[in-house]
DNA sequence: ATTATCTATAGATCTATAGATAATGC
DNA sequence: ATTATCTATAGATCTATAGATAATGC
């Protein structure tokens, strides 16, 4: 990630970071700088607003190794979704399995929401640039037509485990009730992992989008509140 | 928006659907025809994610002629934003003073939600497809910095408007608060004008995110109580 | 010897413009 | 006479592939 930048120091380098001994690290340090450079740009722009000679640019190598590496640009966009997709969905998973069991039977539906919210806001708080990045990624497919299967594929299982908590919490509610809450969560959720700024300059400066331990803290509760607005049968 | 289809009968048409009779008319009609299927198509694939040559072949004429009305192809993507952006702006202006009026000093979060999110739900449910579709193509350009300013432009008197009132019914509660609930309101608002189709799946059928009338129904007073959680000072 | 990377290039778009033709307007 | 639409085409990408060169691996 620190080598990103351009290619400043052609010298010597250091000795820990020097090009890797084997081939199998180069290639696997070669796809990771591949996969980091198409995350951010297609974060900002999207699949189409991207060419691959965008990528290869931003990583001071040819474009006909996007192709050596993947098959074609719709591979690659996969690629950066599925290499971090199961890693948001199991920590969730864990988290959400770890809330169910300590609160013996009582789960409420600001613990499931903290459970599955606060973890992944850790993620992307504290996991580095990358996952800001893919962050901001996964709000743009999972607003085009394009993207909507891979969401279905990879983070259905943990949806509907957050769902499965939440009627536990919520006796009495019908499921698509519960649905509904769902999406209006995710909507937020999604919204703001875009880190798109608007905020910013909406309020004057008084609120920065990017500040994801502000929302961390507020948004699992507010959600929380509006789910007790959903009507019992 | 009927003869959008293709065109099925080059024969006699009916009297009243005749062929525009002006000059004046005849352009009028065209860059309508061209807007509505430049808005549908933006709004499934972004701007980048569009060929002039798509939006052309979609009515069945000619690519050139995209260029004898529209300089280029952002401002294209520029004229489907302006042509209805005062319309929802000017709806919900009036929504918001009719409102506070009648609150006679006394607004609350959700009162005023209900004026700011059913006015436009109102619009997109029953203003035709146009109307669908603008609020599909709304919601891919808040995720995108190529149409970042364009919201900032032309929504955010509205936004302002609305925040207003929200201080008002929220006495004692910092502003900086209300804008990160604005922004949970604003996410959840986009996400269910894309109608993505991705809450029918997850739901097995129970929910269809294209039922705005269901939307509507509830998500005024889940985002009200969701304001009752940001913390006074 | 095998794998990583680059050079060169084909073929397919795409945007945009110039100029021709067809349809209204006086 | 002016405006709407089409034909033809230039110039700029973009994806993708074939084949050459450079770097590791036995």
């Amino acid at each position: 990630m620190a080598r990103t930048k351009k290619k400043k120091k052609p010298a010597i380098q250091a000795k820990s970071k020097k090009a890797p001994r084997t081939k199998a690290e180069q290639r696997a340090e070669t796809m990771e700088h591949i996969l980091d450079a198409a995350e951010y740009l297609f974060s900002k722009h999207g699949l189409y607003g991207v060419t691959l000679r965008d990528v290869a640019q931003k990583i001071g190598v040819h474009t006909s190794l996007m192709h050596y590496y993947f098959e074609d640009k719709f591979a690659l966009f996969t690629a950066v979704f599925v290499r971090r997709a199961p890693i948001t969905s199991e920590r969730r998973m864990k988290a959400l399995d770890q809330y169910e069991k300590n609160a013996k039977g009582k789960p409420t539906v600001a613990g499931a929401l903290h459970a599955f919210l606060d973890t992944d806001f850790d993620l992307y708080m504290n996991g580095g640039a990358g996952w800001k990045n893919y962050g901001a990624f996964g709000s743009q497919v999972s607003n085009t037509p394009e993207g909507a299967s891979m969401f279905d594929e990879h983070f259905d299982p943990v949806v509907l485990r957050l769902i499965s908590v939440l009627r536990k919490a919520l006796p009495g509610v019908p499921p698509e009730e519960i649905f509904w809450g769902y999406h209006f969560v995710t909507g937020s959720f999604m919204h703001s992992l875009s880190r798109s700024g608007r905020l910013d300059r909406l309020s004057g400066g008084l609120c920065k989008s990017d500040d994801l331990k502000a929302v961390k803290a507020r948004m699992a509760d507010f959600m929380a509140a509006g789910f007790m607005t959903l009507k019992k049968r």
